[in-house]
DNA sequence: AGCCAGCCTTGATCTCGGTCAATGCCGTAT
DNA sequence: ATACGGCATTGACCGAGATCAAGGCTGGCT
């Protein structure tokens, strides 16, 4: 019996099976009995959209990977105004390292599945196994890249852009059967106008004007205002100003 | 003699006397070894206002810290439309860890001087001493989390928000005398009014407005188009939308 | 089926910030 | 001292996107 086979067993919590398969999953980097006492640790739930994650004190103490879904990361200024900094969608890792307050709050944004860890553990691991600080740093430090690329967005683009780009990061994200070579994309959008219209700074209005825009100019098609067929990529490309 | 004079010893480079005086430098987490080794690969420049850093083929296989002056990361659009995604300041590190292209380019806003460092040696460092990789992972989140501040500023901010926004960060940063618990502030501002709109996603022509009313409203005072003085710090706050 | 609530779309109008253009200021070189 | 070049300010006007205000879908409920 093989120690993967311990983890994935029945009397220990599954340890995010994600993590091994796609690209920025940071249980990879653990050695076998590292993954052991991290799964036991571990605790999986299921979120409804809408809930607030690390709202609570139980949540402020715990590390998530995120299993399924969307989860957005916001900001709020004292009035009210609200703005998306970031998405995370499986297999990202929820959570900030290194420091205990956080000014940024984390919500489901469609239904999620985590996979929580207790604070400790995971600052005894970084501490333990350099590798796996090593994956926590290039995480971060991918989310550092993504916030610039958006500062871009928020502050020099178009309504019209901001809506192109936002569909192409979500195809890249989230489109099962996304393939680069080819020119096609179809997926559900994760958020909901307000949420897309917080994310690119505009109102609810013009994101749904410009979706109404591309799609009577054929760029896109919307079903039940939520699927989202893209039939040229390339053209969607060329409206998100580069 | 100590390491620490070696180090500072005339025959090998001074090795950013900054690190271990001020939070964020980088150095301080290195043992005496590691520091002598770091500062004999280390070279000082000084460079002009305007400068591209990291574009040559030399410093795109370099780290430096920031010893002096400022430092604008900047990413542009195809056809020229340019935003400012972080600003560094000393003792900043400069350099993207774990990743070899970088899309974003560094120009000095004002004169800068700066240490340099082969990237081989930082990232043999990294490996060796788990600390100085801790303490450029913790600047690395540090920068996230400012740039996530930023997208807020970008997305849901007026114009005059966004300047006052703007000066408070600098007189954070820049204000030799800053004392968080005094309600004033003077300064020399690092940027041009392009650089500050680059930075805002406004124009130049709002940026100069937006000073203007600033300063008929009493709030701050401007010599020689440069310098800056905040007679009444809570003033601007109030003006910065929280 | 029919109703209701929550999103989403569409239209009319307004406004903040952008654009275009002229002028002013300051530091440097002649 | 003067002239020049680069940055900054100011004004007049315009337009992209916000705001205000109706409706329209759609999915869940009785």
């Amino acid at each position: 019996m093989t120690v993967r086979q311990d983890v994935h067993s029945d009397d220990i919590p599954v340890l995010c099976q994600s993590c091994e398969a796609r690209h920025r999953g940071v249980c990879g980097a653990l050695d076998p009995d590292q993954l052991v006492a991290l799964a036991r640790s571990s605790s999986k739930h299921k979120v409804e959209p809408g809930a607030e994650l690390m709202g609570d004190a139980e949540a402020i103490h715990s590390y998530s990977n995120v299993l399924s879904g969307v989860v957005k990361l916001t900001k709020t200024l004292s009035d009210g105004r609200q703005q998306i900094v970031g998405l995370q969608f499986a297999p990202d890792f929820l959570g900030r390292p290194l420091k205990a307050e956080n000014v940024i709050s984390a919500e489901a944004a469609t239904a999620v599945s985590l996979c929580s860890f207790p604070k400790v553990t995971i600052e005894r691991m970084m501490k333990e196994s350099p590798g796996f600080e090593r994956r926590l740093f290039s995480q971060a430090l991918s989310e550092l890249d993504e916030a610039r690329g958006w500062m871009v967005t928020l502050g020099r683009k178009t309504a019209s852009e901001k809506v192109a780009t936002f569909l192409l990061m979500i195809a890249r994200n989230i489109d099962p059967t996304r393939d680069p070579a080819v020119n096609f994309a179809a997926f559900d959008l994760p958020l909901t106008r307000a949420d897309i219209a917080d994310f690119l700074g505009l109102t609810i209005e013009t994101v749904s004007r410009q979706l109404t825009r591309l799609r009577t100019d054929d760029v896109i098609r919307i079903e039940n205002n939520r699927h989202v067929t893209v039939e040229n990529l390339s053209r969607l490309e060329r409206r998100s100003g580069a």
